[in-house]
RNA sequence: GGGCGGUUAGCUCAGCGGUAGAGCACAUCCUUGACAUGGAUGGGGUCACAGGUUCAAUCCCUGUACCGCCCACCA
């Protein structure tokens, strides 16, 4: 064995076996008869690379992938990657941009041809670090959101059209013209979930509305988008808000423009907010656009597409007004929103009609991929009418049939879903599966699988050919997202796959897409598979930086995850990713956990050597069952208990325990103790205690690899291979391997002896530090009127007990010697007499500390023994507890105490 | 405005009705035949605050104070 562990070396290795093996293959043909097990991956965008919060998904997943695939199930951990729309096609044109180019310049063909030669350049990036990182994916079985004909993901493309036809013909999808978030840089429509609310400090501006006929009057209304009051169709006020009441009827004339529009009564008015009016832009505003549709008012846009000012040859605007009185304003076309913004306001100062301007902090959207304002527009889009479908999948997640880890998760699950909004399936982007709705002249909409079928439709309405013109739009993003579960195991086609792996069993993923993602896959499981699409929901935390801040770019905090394979080794980031994963709570990584557990991979490495150089080598003949020895018995007990430990752990999702109890078991059970308590043994003679204690040690090592491996998979990979050096060759990669069932191997005779063994040394231990007995110093232990069994055990032990704790001889007296530290093991008194070395104020500090402790102890116990209620109410094993407790510690005070006694006489 | 979570050792966090735990940091000691990326030992906590339930509360309930997140139509 190499003397340093290098991880980059092994990675490589292993990787290469775990691939040439097939390791990770569904459906091999040694899982036939075997219960399948089943996760779809989140697919990451084809063009991304892996950040941290990759880096843990991943590795949750590939831990419960490995760990059910050595229970000897049928894993199917499905990877893929996704087409990503919008910020796809954003990367992409910011590289055609740097060379100072422009989609549009290029055309919609080109242009689709270019991502996707970006696509095939970059797409294999992400997929190679996730290998890196040790993903037991089933690579072969690799899908892309979207395909083109004749391709792999051609049937992607399938699933696709085949949902989008029968929604419609179902009549959940549809076509409408509202008004929706209009991402004027990407010149998109963008559904809810992609805007974020932007606190931004901004002004409220007042502005007087002259009231027609009453020139002595007016209404003030009071706005934070002035620019839009060119669209103005009327001015609210609160029904019962008696400053307004006789204006109701009446009409405001709008500053600037002139038009004449009504005052309007409606309940949307809040007479708190503002002045009280409001004024209503249906075509620019959200709450507007009701209370329009409420008073039969107009819609006057007065944006165009980039969120530029659009009044020339605008015909709602000019509707009534004499465009030649309207100088100054048609000054304003073709202005951007923010520039149009203070022309506007400067305009109605010079007027007269600004009355005041008050600072004022509100939520702006803004769009979440492009970082600009996003502006209510009026547009036709594609709508799901998700509510019927959401219904199923609140229903389904209420009967347990789908559950969230942790279950709080399904709170917002619900709250979201029971809010639903029609979802805006439809983006102006050219990236993305095209919508498969085709056009006449007359306006009539044919929604088909193919262009054929399209134009069979119209043949069978028109009763001709007629020319069709297809839908420019494409779809969402999370519209084949949303389908991935099914779509990637063949459907439409009922292939062999979907009877097997769907539903599938665990889905792993951030808070931050259930939304997005999770949810509308739901919905989608359960109206297209008539099941839901997984059993159990895993959410986990967020990754942030180590002052618990998100990580990005922009802060410059952002932890590479491949940076840090390369340094510290893909084992290293995996298992301290795994011991942070606690549910609920954000992970604050740092690099310095890495390093922690990098040490942990070296430790584990060493222990390795030390097995090697002490001729542990694997017995194929050897049976745990038939183990004599006590140490070996004890050893082989801590080591099931550990497997089961985080058997049960991992069944219960939770990471961190899992992690942790292998971590404390490996180095403290098995590299502190097991290792040193056999050190004797493996150096002393040979003989059958030496031969078993070799070959336990290889045992448990093997155990150890099988316990790792989920977190661990390279280094317990390459470890358990070299092991096999000697005598016979693996059979089997340690990835198949069965996950180890020890569970009636815990001995407890083996543990109270051994449990013994490591009291007294810790015992020992302890005292020489806290009475200053030199580290090196040899000294004698006496036993004192030791029971039978202690004596024997002394026997056994002795060697052990010299070496680990340095004692120099192990004697027996009726009482302890006059100078010596007492130690109370196990109910037995031992002594450490130190003629000469001992520092007696030491050791009387020490005991009288003791004394201290137990009394109040004591006090404390006594308190509850006396409270009748206590014991009338208590539960029988719980006083019982506290009665053993108190005797114990008052037995332990008064050895203590003689101890101390005798120190002073 | 609605909802969710957090407040436990110097730091990062587990735990969750009956003796407060880990890792890191800190202190002291140890070049012991696997490992100094190591070993041994130790110090350090009225478990945010106030009430309540209970024989018993860090844990359950209510409220308060900070901190964070999500949702919500920009007066």
């Amino acid at each position: 064995m190499d003397k340093t562990f290098d991880p980059a070396a092994v990675e490589a290795r292993i990787a290469a076996r775990w691939e040439e093996t097939q390791a990770f293959r569904a459906g091999r043909a040694d899982r036939q008869g075997a219960e399948p097990y089943t996760i779809v991956i989140p697919p990451p965008n084809v063009t991304g690379s892996l950040h941290m919060g990759h880096a843990l998904n991943n590795t949750l997943q590939d831990i419960l992938c490995r760990f059910e695939r050595m229970r000897g199930k049928d894993v199917l951990w499905q990877p893929g990657t996704d087409h990503a729309g919008i910020a796809t096609q954003m990367v992409v044109e910011r590289r055609l941009m740097e060379r100072q180019q422009h989609r549009r310049q290029l055309g919609r063909d080109e242009f689709v041809k270019r991502v996707w030669e970006w696509k095939d350049e970059s797409g294999g990036a992400i997929v190679n670090q996730l290998k890196r990182l040790g993903a037991s994916c089933d690579w072969s079985r690799e899908r892309f959101t979207m395909g083109v004909d004749g391709s792999a993901d051609d049937q992607m493309v399938q699933a696709v059209l085949k949902v989008f036809v029968d929604l419609y013909k179902q009549g959940l999808l549809y076509k409408d013209k509202r008004l929706v978030n209009w991402d004027p840089r990407f010149q998109t429509a963008i559904s809810d979930l992609e805007v974020q609310q932007v606190e931004v400090k901004g002004h409220l501006w007042h502005i007087r509305y002259a009231i027609e006929g009453e020139p002595d009057r007016s209404i003030t209304v009071a706005t934070t988008r002035p620019e839009t009051m060119l669209g103005d169709v009327a001015v609210a006020v609160h029904p019962e808000d008696e400053r307004y009441r006789d204006l109701v009827g009446k009409h405001a004339i709008l500053p600037l423009v002139g038009r004449r529009i009504p005052i309007v009564a409606d309940e949307y008015s809040d007479p708190e907010k503002g002045t009280g009016a409001v004024k209503i832009t249906p075509a620019h505003d959200f709450n507007d656009f009701e209370v329009g549709r409420r008073h039969k008012l107009p819609l006057v846009n007065v944006l165009g597409t980039e969120g530029q000012i659009q009044i020339e040859g605008n015909e709602a605007f000019l509707a009534d007004l004499d465009a030649t009185a309207l100088a100054p304003v048609m000054a304003l076309h073709n202005l951007d929103r923010a520039e149009a913004r203070k022309r506007v306001v400067a305009l109605l100062e010079e007027s007269g009609a600004l009355v005041e301007i008050e600072p004022h902090t509100h939520m702006v959207p803004h769009g979440d991929r492009s970082g600009v304002v996003i502006e209510p527009y009026l547009t036709d889009q594609w709508y799901v009418n998700v509510k019927p479908l959401a219904e199923r999948a609140l229903g389904a997640v209420r009967e347990g049939k789908t559950k969230f880890v942790p279950e709080n998760w399904e709170k917002t699950y619900f709250q979201w879903l029971e809010n639903i909004e029609p979802w805006c399936v439809s983006r102006q982007l050219w990236w993305g599966h095209q919508i498969p709705a085709w056009y006449d002249d007359q306006g009539n909409v044919f929604v088909a699988g193919s262009e054929e079928e399209a134009k069979a439709e119209a043949r069978s309405k028109h009763g001709k050919e007629v020319a069709l013109r297809r839908d420019e739009d494409v779809l969402d993003t999370w519209f084949s997202s949303a389908l991935w579960p099914f779509s990637t195991l063949g459907w439409p086609e009922k292939t062999p796959e979907l009877g097997r792996y769907y539903p599938t069993n665990t889905l792993v993923t951030g808070f931050d897409i259930i939304f997005f993602w999770v949810a509308r896959m739901m919905m989608m499981g359960l109206h297209f598979m008539d099941e839901v699409p997984f059993d159990t929901v895993y959410i986990h935390a967020l990754v942030r930086d180590e002052k618990g801040a998100k990580m990005s770019k922009s802060k410059g905090n952002v932890i590479d995850p491949l940076s840090v394979i390369d340094q510290y080794g893909a084992d290293a980031l995996r298992m301290t990713l795994a011991a942070m994963a606690a549910q609920g709570r954000d992970i604050k990584l740092s690099v310095q956990r890495v390093e922690g557990y990098r040490n942990f991979a070296t430790k584990i490495w060493n222990a390795a050597r030390f097995a090697e150089m002490n001729g542990c080598r694997r017995v194929a003949a050897f049976d745990p069952h038939a183990v004599k020895e006590t140490l070996n018995r004890w050893a082989i007990g801590e080591c099931a208990k550990a497997l089961e430990e985080v058997a049960s752990a991992l069944q219960a999702y939770r990471f961190n325990d899992a992690a942790l109890g292998a971590y404390r078991f490996v180095w403290n059970g098995f590299c502190d103790w097991t290792l040193e308590l056999a050190k004797p043994v493996l150096q002393g003679a040979d003989g059958p205690a030496k031969d078993e204690t070799r070959a336990t040690v290889a045992f448990i090592f093997d155990e150890i690899c099988k316990l790792l491996h989920p977190f661990m998979p390279f280094l317990t990979e390459e470890l358990w291979a070299i092991k096999g050096e000697e005598g016979e060759a693996r059979t089997q990669v340690l990835a198949l391997t069965p996950w180890p069932q020890l569970a009636e191997l815990v001995d407890p005779a083996a543990e109270a002896e051994i449990g013994w063994v490591v009291d007294l040394i810790t015992e020992i231990r302890s005292a020489r530090s806290e009475t200053n007995v030199p580290a090196g110093a040899q000294i004698p232990l006496v036993l004192v009127a030791p029971s039978a069994d202690v004596k024997a055990r002394a026997e056994r032990w002795g060697g052990t007990v010299k070496r680990l704790a340095r004692i120099s001889e192990i004697g027996i007296a009726e009482t302890p010697p006059r100078s010596s530290i007492q130690l109370l093991i196990r109910g037995e008194v031992s002594a450490l007499p130190l003629e000469g070395v001992i520092d007696l104020a030491a050791e009387r500090a020490r005991l009288a500390k003791e004394i201290q402790k137990l009394e109040a102890d004591m006090a404390k116990i006594d308190a509850k023994l006396g409270n009748a209620d206590f014991l009338k109410r208590a539960p029988e094993e719980v006083v019982e507890e506290q009665r053993e407790r108190r005797e114990e510690a008052s037995e332990r005070k008064a050895k203590m105490e003689e101890a101390l006694k005798r120190l002073q006489d």
